[in-house]
DNA sequence: ATGAAAGCGCTAACAA
DNA sequence: TTGTTAGCGCTTTCAT
């Protein structure tokens, strides 16, 4: 079924199909228009978007390309981005990179075959620039903290803050030790994370102490590790970890020595992954603003899309999930 | 860039190119093909898939409608899909739907408008056979357990099979009072997972007892609920729950009352959620094969999609994982 | 071994 | 108020 046999039922020219089916139907005469309405419904006509994209230049389809929807944090971003995608008229195409920079220049390259009219990514600068170069797809990134020439949208959280008030928080609960599990990364969020545990104790005029340190793995392996190693160095009463797995790990370790949390120590994590409403104590932790990025980073694209004048930088907040642990 | 300008630079027809790009190149010489996709390298050349499309009438992707990717269990499906689906050189768009009729039938009609191959979905009969009138799109339905006249493939789980494992597996641990809690739901797979426990029971000679048996929700609150009514009533040292929630219910209620998981009563769960491996015990219970499940849809959709001769309906096998509550 | 031309289904400028 | 026509970028038949 095609506009041409719509127009042929209703003795008029595709041309005025079309314009009725796009609502430019200020000319069309109520009675053709009722008429072409009606066959429409009747035949149960289905528009080619194909070929409407081939005219229009336009897919109104979006592309996004993340390691894995199966970890929850993407697939919390997958969701923000289709629900805002589709408020917005535009349909998205799922690409699973598993980080590997081969499989996130063919996705990027299948999309831009695709037409896509943007697309919303986790990848390298490698394959961002080098897919850019055959073709100016408008391209937002996400949670990664690189910089492209050219007019790349980045949308990243605030690591920084998101420790900050964790530590601000211990602080104000009434820890005076508080000491700092994390990631040994020379990443810029690993880094961040740091800092703004840093920051918050300078501000409080509290001891920066090497001895309440303690830096090597995103794992509950070195929450464990860093938490014994504390306890037999130093006195602590509080301690920040830069993920929910190091959380869980220090919780098991303060455990085993009898120590009650949060009594004795209290705990935050970062992140909230799905578990940590589960633990025993439930975990304060610091949650990213996952869903919201996905819509801002769509936002964002469309806005780039339309070619309005946009900040093409966008640093979001992150928020202090309190439970039992503190 | 398109064919016709890489032609002339060619200095060859379109139709040359597109020969050498399809590999449809018998017949030109080596030459020519050199030339033309040397061209093609040097100016980054990007098929326009869309007019591709509406040539061939087959835009190699695939659509897939599930309620949420959020949801654990359907973003393992979609990275299933999304994985087998790429291995065979296709696309997917993802929309979710929350389980609202009148999103899936949104959805389908987009997905139709883009002209999809073929559509793999978890949605309600209604919603399927209206979008099949309007067009005979290829379909494959999940995890749903209706039949809709016509050519729509099903791939479903074998749930009867998963509980009778299940208690099988409480049997082979010396189990001889086992007790059952799920939810009184009456669709099939609920009846099925009953059905499943019962037959595990009849078969080894144990008695099929009344008070064995607890059937509300699929709730944390049920399982507690259950443990401590059947713990009133009779004696048990097995538990066959319906779901993992359930389970973590029952094994509060257990420890609770001081009794020992997996010394005094075994426990088993059923669909392996993230969080049963962090309990206490970690919980021996039933796998569903979703990864799998996404596989299956997308080899057999595309079967239909190619006219192949298909079986219409698969089952799949659950898969009992071993950890510590039995 | 290569090219001309038609046509996929749609939109829009222009004509009537 | 409606229709004619060209063209989006590609593939393919048929001719050469």
């Amino acid at each position: 079924m095609t506009i041409k046999e719509i127009a042929e039922m209703a003795n008029v020219s595709s041309a005025t199909v079309s314009k009725v089916l796009n609502g430019k139907d200020q000319y069309i005469s109520e009675a053709t228009r009722q008429r072409i309405l009606e066959i429409v419904e009747r035949e149960g006509y289905i528009p080619n978007a194909i070929a409407k994209s081939l005219k229009m230049k336009s897919t109104k389809t979006l592309g996004i390309v993340i390691p894995d929807v199966m970890n929850l944090f993407f697939s919390e971003l997958a969701r923000g981005i289709e629900d805002a995608a589709e408020k917005k008229g535009y349909s998205v195409i799922l690409c699973n990179s598993d980080n590997k920079e081969s499989k996130e220049e063919k996705y990027i390259q299948v999309l831009q075959e695709k037409m896509v009219d943007g697309i919303i990514l986790t990848a390298s600068e490698k394959s961002v620039s080098k897919s850019l170069k055959r073709r100016n797809t408008p391209m937002v990134l996400l949670d990664r903290d690189i910089s492209i020439d050219g007019k790349v949208g980045r949308i990243v959280v605030d690591n920084e803050e998101g420790t900050y008030n964790a530590t601000s928080h211990l602080i104000d609960k009434g820890c005076k030790n508080i000491g700092f599990i994390s990631s040994a990364n020379i990443n810029k969020p690993s880094g961040q994370r740091l800092k703004g545990y840093e920051r918050a104790i300078l501000e409080n005029h509290m001891s920066y102490d090497e001895n309440k340190i303690f830096l090597k793995n995103y794992t509950i392996d070195t929450g464990y590790e860093g938490t014994m190693t504390m306890l037999d160095r130093t006195e602590i009463d509080g301690i920040c970890c830069g993920n929910d797995l190091i959380a869980i790990g220090a919780i098991k370790a303060l455990k085993e020595k009898g120590i009650d949390v949060p009594e004795k120590v209290k705990i935050t994590g970062f992140d909230d992954i799905q578990v940590s409403q589960y633990l025993d104590p439930p975990l304060t932790t610091v949650r990213q603003p996952i869903y919201e990025m996905g819509e801002e980073a769509v936002k964002m694209l469309i806005s780039i899309i339309e070619k309005k004048d946009v900040e093409i930088e966008k640093i979001l907040k992150t928020i202090l999930v309190e439970r039992s642990s503190t």
